[in-house]
This record gives structure tokens, sequence and C-alpha cells, in this order.
DNA sequence: TAGATTGTTAATCGATTAACAATC
DNA sequence: TAGATTGTTAATCGATTAACAATC
């Protein structure tokens, strides 16, 4: 397998849809914050809201889970805090390696967020000895070479990689070499690891060409309906996909 | 509309699914190597490894694009890296401004993979009055007070937001303001744009307990599989939903 | 012509959504 | 009881995939 998310395929895990699961997060979030302001219950038309989907998306979801919610009433805040942190393994800690201490690495070791929710970086590890012993963000940056007793020594099962795209696919191996399991992909690479290993991947420039994709077609819509060539009242839909064959005026 | 994926709903734009658009980068980025190893030809099957699909995927991809291949040969790999460019939008030249030059902000900002691509970081801007004018990655960080400005002077038609999560939304909302229509979210936040912004998100958070989960499982699966309390020979499959109600031994 | 590979069809699968019976 | 809201059903939609006819 060699794709950005390759969990075993089609397989909904325990039941439960990726799609749902890559919505847990986000109810989570939301439902901690109401928490935070002791709100007691939350109705799935409130929560939904709030995590940005429709109520009927967050209620098929949740029904995977169980049926936490009372009718006529809506859903316990903590309770599903607590059902959801279990569901997603929140309740465990997960020790977090960090390899590629650039800007990117340093930043992620940075992050708050990071050790909020069971995450916690343990150990940061970089290619240049030059960096060795240095201090970020609290940690010592470690060499690579000891990359396999580094792992091992603290039970990490998550790596998260932030090398340059030439050294990732080596660092995977390795990372995968030593027993991790799971990785997080900030190198543009496509990673191959073998099956039952789980990659996810976070790719700044392909998010930029997909939104500029829906840039241009937005000014390709727009120049259709106002200054376009052809008769006024040109319709909102889109043009066909060569740009340059006009769709809508004769040629 | 407030999700993070608001692309006109279930549109397929300009007939392109947006599955399929989201892929073109993938592609786009394989085709740009072997481009550079001077390969002229490339078959699906060739391309499709590369960028870690299946080939039939590829082939249905692509022929929402046209038909750029030749049956018995495959793709003349300059003419789709062009044909792609130009369906991505990629060749126009797109400034972005990045918002909040913290950790993050100045990774993105020194990031190489940015300019690669028509992109180019037009401006850096942050709330900090102390960080005003001081220089990173060669630009100087502007106040955010200037934001509208910024973004009229420059044309800045894509917003990169790296703000803590407070301030994402007050963000968003000026950058909307100023007539930003596609926004990059890397803080921790829905947000809510009016109709016609496109918003994509990165989140640290969110990636590392998808992974969490999958990792809970595959440890559960281990377990049920070995060192579990049922008769040996467990089924590899997945136990129920509720972790501590055995659904593999009896009660 | 023979071999190779595309482009498309059709079947399947997973995700979304509205609607509403169940029930607090 | 009346009102509110869940949990589930069923319809719909979009995405994936294998298979193969078309054709270079």
């Amino acid at each position: 397998m060699a794709t950005g998310r390759n969990h075993r395929p089609a397989t909904r895990s325990r039941g439960i849809p990726e799609a749902t699961v890559a919505r847990l997060p986000l109810y989570l979030r939301a439902l901690t914050a109401l928490s935070e302001r002791s709100v007691p219950t939350v109705s799935s038309e409130e929560l939904a809201s709030a995590a940005g989907v429709n109520s009927a998306k967050l209620r098929k979801d949740f029904s995977y889970l169980g049926s936490y919610g009372t009718r006529g009433v809506g859903y316990d805040v903590e309770y599903l805090v607590y059902q959801i942190s279990r569901e997603l393994g929140l309740t465990q800690d997960w020790p977090v390696v960090i390899v590629g201490i650039g800007n990117l690495g340093a930043a992620l070791a940075n992050y708050g967020g990071f050790a909020s929710r069971g995450f916690r970086v343990a150990a940061l590890i970089d290619a240049d000895h030059a960096m060795t012993g240095a201090q970020v963000a609290g940690l010592p940056v470690q060499h690579v070479d000891d990359l396999e007793t580094i792992i091992r020594t603290n039970g990490v099962s998550i790596g998260v990689i932030t090398t340059p795209g030439s050294a990732a696919q080596q660092v995977c191996d390795r990372l995968v070499g030593a027993g991790i399991t799971s990785i997080l992909n900030f190198a543009p690479t496509v990673l191959s690891v073998p099956d039952g290993v789980d990659v996810r991947k976070v790719d700044l420039s392909i998010e930029l060409q997909i939104l500029a994709f829906h840039e241009q077609r937005k000014a390709t819509d727009e120049l259709a309906r106002n200054g376009g060539p052809g008769p006024s009242g040109a319709p909102p839909d889109d043009q066909g996909p060569e740009g340059d064959i006009p769709a809508v005026m004769p040629a």
C-alpha cells in the first residue's frame, strides 16, 4: 500500500465508518467547549451547528457509537465527551516522536494542542549533528542514529515526519522497522508502508492547489456571468472542461 | 455554511468530482518528477503506482479532463503536466497572504513548496505590534490593522490563517470582508463563511486523533488474537464498540 | 497483425440526507 | 398529555473498481 490514507480498505473499523471516525474529533472539540462553559446537555441540532455539520449526519454518526442521547432532551455533554474520548483512544497516553526539526518540526513541537489531548511529544529527532542537544520546546534534539532506541525506550507508537521530501521514505522505513504503526506525514511524498501501518498526510501544497482550482472556477463563472463574451444572461453554471473552448457561445 | 470543506454542496465543479480534484495535485507531483527525469511517456499503471492510487481510478479521473492518452502507448508526460496545471489553475500566479506569524506561520513562509507552483507569499500579517517590520523569510511582517489595504493592493485571493484559534474567526471575517474567497485554515476552529467562500482546513490534532483511533483498534485486535482472555484462535475481526464489554468471550 | 493500454461501462460500495416513528 | 428530540429507515447520491471494447 502506498496511499496517504490506507486503513484496511473499505473496512469500517469495528463497525464505525471512516467518515464518522474523521468527524468524532470535531464533535469532541465542540463538546469540550460546551463542557468548559458548564453546559449540561446539548441537542443534536446545537452540537451539529457548532461542529459545522448537519444534525442528521451527527445523529447517524452517534448511532454507531451507541444510544447515548435521551429523546426529547438531547445529549449529556460530559458523558458524550467521555464516550467519544474513549472511542478515539484518548483516555490513554500516546507518546509521539517528531522527526525533522526544521521550522515546521519546531512549530509542531511548540504546538500546545499536542499535549492537551492524550498526545505527548516524547522525543525530537534530526539528522543534523549540529542540532543534537539543542533545546526545542524544552526538549533536547536527538540524532537520527538513535531513532530505533529512542522509539523503543519511549514506547512510541505514532511518528510525525517533518523532514524534507527526499528523506521521508527512508525515515518512514526506519520508523516502521522500529515498530511504529501510525505515521503523520508532512513531507510532500507518497509513502510506501506495509499493511497494518496507517499513514495520514498533511500537504500544504495540495490544499492550496485544490483552493486554486475552485478559485479559478469562480473567476471563470464570474466572467461568464458578467464580462463574458456571450449574450448577457449567460447561465451561472460551469463551462465545459476546456477553458478555452467556449461552451456557451457559438464558435 | 460552516464546515471546513464547503464547495458548492455536491456540485461536481465543471463536471469534475471533488474526489478527482483532490487527486490531481498528486498526479501532477508524480508527473513533475517524471518530467525532471526526462521520461517522455507513462502508462496509467506506472503513474498510478507513483501517485499511490489504483490505475482504474486514475484513468477515470483523467477521463473527466478529456482524452489525453494514447491507447497502447500511455500518456505524454509534458502534455499531461500542462493540462493538469491548467485545470488546477496553476498556470497563473496566486498571491497568498499568511496571517499569524508564530512558529507555524513562519514555517509556512519559509516553505519552499509554496513558490514552486504558482503560489507566491505576497504578505505576512500579525497582530503583534512588536513584530511589525521584522523580517521573516525575507518579507517584512505587517500589522493586521492594514489587512484590508494589503489584500487589495496585492490582489490577494487566498488567505492562510495560522493564528491562535481564538482569533481565527475574526481574521476570517476580515479576510472575507476584504474580498478573499479561498481560505486555508490551520487554526483549530470551525470557520463560518458566506456562500461562495471556500475553506479548507489542516488540523494536526484531528489527524492525530484519527491515528489514535486506528492505533487503539490495532492494539485491541492484537489482544484479541494473542493475549486475549478468550479461547485461543479468537477471530481477527473487530470487537464490538464497547471496549470493556467483551464480545468474544462469555460474560 | 499482435500486443499493449486507454477510455468507458456497469456493478458495487460507502456516505449523506430527509423523514418519521419511537419515546423521553 | 403535549412538545421535543432521538435513533433508524430508506432513498439518493457520489466514489470506487473490475472488466473489456476500442484503438493505437
